[in-house]
RNA sequence: GGGCCCGUGGUGUAGCUGGCCUAACACGUCUCCCUGUCACGGAGAAGAUCGCCGGUUCGAAUCCGGUCGGGCCCGCCA
């Protein structure tokens, strides 16, 4: 007979389907047992009677895989007023081991059990309650591709195995291959911007590598970044623009989407205004902290993650915004590929989301000569091999041309407010962790 | 890389100013009872030597050292 999932089943009141999935839950009592199934919509309740057909269920765990053939009745005591009664039991794999933790139960994210979390995610991710993290994370960049794509971006894939470390600044991974040093891509950022000279405007959603001995709630080493890259714009404003309407419509899809998931998962309410989101540069911010902590940080060159947090804290509280730009970072920050503002300050902005930088949305220097000089000045080897391809995109022509690189597993953390961004991800690599 | 905290049955905890701990409780598991459950309920059972190594002591889950693992903060970054 054809498969009817649980979300269907009240449709067929008085009628025989059959439903397959998981056991979820059996309550024995006495001459009634309940049964739930799992199946990729959710949950059905099965009312068994028949003592034999109870009787297969002897021995059978949580997990185990059935098929199940009954009648459809509307019974409003049944959580969604229908169930299958008299029903047939086909057991199509047996689980007979006890599972390690209780899957039908709400998973722990308690900063102490994240270990546990971790250690049997593999069965907890069978838990509805947690699957909604990541059908939330999934609509997310289905909504980012979708608005990028509407505005001609092309989707691109880059090497992630590579010869050289790219920007330089975070650690790299280096690894074997065959005989020679390979590093793993920290950044797609160099090809990004190469292809800008193909398609003008690019994006990428992959993973990317930092070896950061960082233990803190928002590091991880293996993670989900978009990079967008755009050519032809009018200055650092139009890309802090697009990045921002882009980041309002894909948090406003995802809310109305998930409304009834994120409730449930306690997300906080979304904030956000009509106009530009609230954009303060790096020494207007210092200033503001200092003043209000009394804590002197304006030698910083980036913000402090308590700095991050008291603006985005002003921004939702004064503002109305759950976003907020800091830009103009120091002379001091910039790197060779940035382009500079008249002031001297880098046309270079981080977008924060809920107290996190989620996006750094820089401009870059597209002129060859001038990135000569300016990788001249910063000390590097303009003939180093690690520079050969990516010189060449700007020896024979890039507009000016801006992005980002925006860490999706950190949206996800803090659109759910969950505690650590491992959490909005589901196998995470950190330090310790190479397993599951 | 620096700092602070934690490590007890499968899971979550209590005990931790040393002896009453031959380690307690809840959930889960197993057996039995229970016809409307949905964190079902009731009766009973099994299951940890207290991360690991060493030390102090008549005696350690409890104190000390080391080690491994975990969490959080800072640095750095998405």
């Amino acid at each position: 007979m054809k498969r009817t999932l649980s979300s269907e089943v009240k449709e067929h009141i008085g009628k025989e389907v059959t439903v397959s999935g998981w056991l979820h839950k059996k309550r024995l009592m006495g001459g009634l047992t309940f049964i739930n199934l799992r199946d990729r919509r959710g949950l059905v309740q099965v009312l068994v009677e028949d003592k034999t057909e109870v009787e297969k269920l002897r021995g059978l765990q949580i997990g185990t895989v059935l098929s199940i053939t009954g009648t459809v009745v509307e019974d409003d005591r049944s959580p969604g007023g229908a169930e299958l009664h008299e029903p047939t039991l086909e057991i199509l794999t047996a689980v007979t081991d006890e599972p390690p933790i209780e899957i039908d139960k709400q998973i722990s994210h308690k900063p102490e059990h994240l270990d546990t979390l971790f250690e049997y995610r593999v069965l907890n991710i069978r838990n509805l309650h947690e699957q909604k993290i990541f059908k939330i994370r999934a609509s997310f960049t289905r909504y980012i591709r979708e608005y990028l794509q509407e505005r001609e971006f092309v989707e691109i894939d880059t090497p992630k195995l590579l010869a050289e470390p790219t920007e330089g600044g975070a650690e790299v991974f280096k690894l074997d291959y065959f005989g020679k040093t390979a590093t793993l891509a920290q950044s797609p950022q160099f090809y990004k911007q190469i292809m800008v000279g193909a398609f003008e405007r690019v994006f990428e959603i992959g993973h990317s590598y930092r070896a950061e001995p960082s233990a803190t709630t928002r590091h991880i080493t293996e993670l989900t970044m978009l990079d967008i890259e755009m050519g032809f714009v009018e200055g650092h404003d139009e890309v802090l623009a697009l990045v921002a309407d882009m980041t309002k419509h894909v948090l406003r899809r995802v809310y109305e989407e998930h409304a009834a998931d994120l409730k449930s998962l306690n997300a906080p309410e979304l904030k956000l205004t009509d106009e530009k989101i609230p954009q303060f540069t790096i020494a207007e911010i210092h200033e503001m902290y200092t003043k209000a902590t009394k804590t002197d940080v304006t030698d910083e060159k980036d913000l402090t993650p308590d700095e991050e947090r008291w603006i985005s804290d002003y921004a939702r509280k004064q503002l109305g915004s759950d976003l907020v730009y800091a830009t103009n970072f120091p002379k001091a920050a910039g790197k060779f590929y940035h382009k500079f503002n008249d002031d001297g300050t880098v046309a270079w902005g981080d977008l924060l989301f809920r107290g996190l930088e989620i996006a750094t949305v820089p401009l870059r220097e597209n002129n060859y000569e001038k990135m000569l000089e300016q990788m001249k000045n910063a000390g590097l080897d303009v003939e180093h091999e690690g520079f050969k391809h990516y010189l060449q995109a700007f020896k024979y022509g890039l507009p000016v041309h801006g992005g980002c690189g925006y860490g999706i597993d950190r949206l996800v953390q803090k659109t759910i407010g969950l505690n650590n961004v491992k959490e909005a991800t589901l196998f995470p690599r950190d330090l310790n962790r190479l397993n599951p």
